[in-house]
DNA sequence: GCTCGGCTCGAAAATACGTTTCACCCTGTG
DNA sequence: CACAGGGTGAAACGTATTTTCGAGCCGAGC
């Protein structure tokens, strides 16, 4: 056999973008749709948002019917569901279904309007707060246990683990370093691309890097990933986009939800929001994992701090 | 061929013997089979019992599948979804998805529990998402909207921003400082606290300062607001202790929620989610008041950043 | 006691529905 | 302008559902 090709690393690919079907969550379609819409073609999200839009109309349709509806084929329906996650167009419909019994009973619309200028300041704390509790929502309801739990066992027994985040994202990938190094792992956030390459090629096999990204395809943050990928680390990739190019770099991908966004509320709001979820679970796990280390670590490093604040007041 | 397409109806009508009898309650099936048993033969009470007691796994069964759980045929359970009220046995599928969906979600409030070391990660997950869902419920619930209007007017016409966070609210203080950046406003963070103080006693009269402080007696972040509020600088605390030692400086308080923490569940987690939605708050209110520079400074940030990112992948 | 009518029920035919294939067409590219 | 590549729908195909039909089973009447 000459299949025996050396890749460009020498590593078996786990290649697979799409690595694991989303399981077909009822209630966290919504978020799926925007989550996937970017990825899908014109008609798709035409399909795409039909369903989303009216679920109850839609489960009673046949895919003929809503070919029609959406003025598509029924192939394109098909696909549609696919991408959806589900097998086919009747598990779709099903959940559907399930999705318009719940919402009916549930009563509660809950479709918030978007934020404008002339809102005013009530208006603004109740819209973001309803919009960030959504996104929570979603952001658990997409979350691929499967993904976490192997991600969380690469933390946990990692040597070393390298944090990677431009921009809005630095600041989370600073966060989940922090509290690693809280519980005495050894991590570093970069966000200094090239300092990050410099350091991702040290990496090796039992060294973990982590990329958070939301567009999924920040060169930034792309390259030193890829760098450690090549070197034998575990990779996990946090992004919004499970088809982006960070994933073909990433043994693990965790995908945070997208919610809308307009133009007085910038993506990054809502992304930070679920990425730092993510990050919390990816903590906790850890700490779980290595709680005979991870609970002196914390309480060394909460007594550490304590003389730094004002003698109690009051 | 084309004779393929006639529908069902080279007949009038099929309308069949049920006119239409009953129509498709979902919550209401149980009671519907206890009502029909008596008039029903016993192969059907078998399927439709199973039904009722099991519509979820029921929804994944096709004709033939429950024909066989229940030891009878798909004629007789056809027979029996019509009994029911249902076209066929497509649309009693349907229902039962859709009960299902609606039981689930009824069962799955109680997960107010502290999170422990041996919780399984979806156990984690819920009650993570739960506990931040409720943080922000709380913040929101028990935000000052004086005291915010009163910041963001000063925020919106700030000639300098400084910013003081430390540890786990440094990012928090990061994070406003990058928004305020992004709408053209001249905002910096400081976590080191000699340079805070430092940069501190720069401001006047039209500056405004920010602490942001969970315990609200961390004496790095209390030191530059007290210089700067010396200064004549306006103040701002956002602390999650309105009566800690840093309101004494504060022209206007902003108070986060604190949730009941545990060892595994440091505080910095929920005070974070809180310190993030009232900075989101600030930041959108000065974005209204500021939007005629506001939304070309927003565009300008985001095109500039577009080369950033890899080629659009599909 | 036998037969007849009505009824339940399942096997299998008939059909509607969902899925897959494939060729067309549109778009962007060298 | 030719061409590669992928999005798209028409139609072929396979599967799930529905209908038909007759075998079996009672109970009532002859």
């Amino acid at each position: 056999m000459k299949e025996n090709f050396v890749r460009r690393a020498g590593r078996p690919r786990p290649v697979a973008v799409t690595p694991r079907p989303a399981p077909p969550e009822p209630g966290a379609l919504a978020a799926k749709v925007r989550t996937m819409a970017p990825s899908m073609t014109r008609s798709m999200q035409r399909v795409a948002e039909t369903v989303a839009g009216d679920p109850a109309g839609c489960a009673a349709l046949t895919v003929t019917g809503l070919a029609e509806r959406t003025g598509t084929s029924e192939a394109t329906v098909v696909r549609t569901a696919r991408l959806l996650g589900y097998p086919g167009y009747r598990d779709l419909r099903l959940a559907l279904a399930g999705l318009a019994a719940q919402q009916a009973s549930g009563a509660a619309p809950a479709v918030t309007a978007d934020i404008s200028v002339d809102d005013p300041l009530s208006e603004v704390v109740a819209k973001l707060t309803q919009d960030e509790r959504q996104t929570l929502s979603d952001t658990a309801g997409a979350l691929d246990l499967g993904q976490l739990e192997a991600s969380v066992a690469a933390l946990a027994t990692a040597r070393r683990i390298d944090v990677y985040g431009i921009g809005a994202s630095s600041l989370v990938a600073q966060d989940l370093a922090q509290k690693l190094l809280r519980i005495g792992l050894i991590a570093h956030a970069h966000s200094d691309p090239h300092l990050a390459v410099t350091n991702a090629v040290q990496l090796r096999a039992g060294d973990v890097a982590v990329a958070i990204t939301h567009s999924g395809r920040t060169v930034d943050v792309i390259e030193p990933l890829q760098a450690a990928f090549d070197h034998g680390a575990t990779t996990v990739a946090i992004t919004g986009r499970p088809d982006g190019e960070v994933t073909h770099y990433a043994d693990h991908v965790l995908t945070t939800s997208t919610a809308r966004e307009s133009e007085l509320r910038p993506a990054a709001m809502s992304s930070r929001t679920s990425q730092l979820l993510v990050v919390d679970c990816l903590f906790i796990g850890v700490a779980q994992r290595t709680y005979e280390s991870a609970a002196p670590a914390l309480h060394a490093s909460y007594e550490a701090l304590a003389h730094r604040h004002s003698p109690r007041e009051r």
